[in-house]
DNA sequence: ATGTATATGAGAACAGATCTCACGAGGAGT
DNA sequence: ACTCCTCGTGAGATCTGTTCTCATATACAT
């Protein structure tokens, strides 16, 4: 679905395209980016809006989450350390947390005789800022 | 995203796209299901087979799992117990499954401020049936 | 059997994302 | 600084999954 591949060069939109989602506060659509950079008067394609940040997802510099009709971008914050992301669904901050314990799903699936080759958990709220509304 | 709705009046079409389902042994996507329908002479209309399937998941008869690019149905197998899915990338094939503790991450939230509306949990990997390949 | 609300079919419409391809520009090598 | 080749970009077309529109057909309460 996510069209792949890392980046080679250092081109003046794809600059562009990081500080405007490092600048984002919270996970934000393609389309949302796109929109901010016209505004702030850098004119990127939108192909390169979506380009970069699949590029910048490859590079470990970006998440990317999967609403069930859109994805959301964000800044990675550590991108060493395996996490998920507690969203706001009204802002979308997020934060990343980390399971106590992942294991038990690798003791179900060998219960099952399932092999794990990738797992998604993300977790919907509202943010402190975002209660009421 | 997904069109809301439950269904008040049992049609021969609803009926068709309920046995379909429980017929296929895992997660299948609509146009799956409306080709098999075709298949075995069954005329629905993929706007009705997607109707159905959603009326289905809001009564609780059915599953949805939204992989990042498709919509996948399935029959749900315990209605009334909270669960997850282990689905094979495979065949679609999937175990419902719970985990041991789904406490950690409303104390994570609590910590953060958050309030927690919803959780998405879903563990891919190969069904026994399907290891080599 | 009638009447009316609801479901269906066929195709149009929609939205997010990706692709096409001619053109522009990064940057390694000189 | 100049060349050259490779890779990125822009604009718009295209693709794909899903929903919508609305005229017609059907369930089912009365
Ligand atoms: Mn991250
Ligand atoms: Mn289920
Ligand atoms: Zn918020
Ligand atoms: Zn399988």
């Amino acid at each position: 679905m996510t069209q792949a591949g890392k980046t080679r060069r250092n081109t003046a939109q794809k600059d562009a395209v990081r500080r405007a989602l490092a600048s984002a506060e919270g996970f934000v659509s393609a389309q949302d980016l796109h929109r901010r950079l016209d505004g702030e008067g850098s004119r990127v394609a939108l192909a390169t809006v979506y380009r970069q940040l699949n590029a910048l997802a490859d590079e470990g510099e970006a998440d990317i989450v999967s609403t069930g009709d859109e994805q959301l971008f964000r800044t990675c914050r550590q991108p060493d350390r395996h996490h998920h992301h507690l969203i706001c669904e009204n802002c979308g901050n997020a934060v990343e947390v980390t399971p106590d314990d992942e294991g038990w799903f690798a003791r179900i699936a060998a219960d099952h005789g399932y092999t794990v080759t990738r797992h998604s958990i993300e977790i919907y709220g509202r943010c402190p800022r975002c209660q009421n509304g």
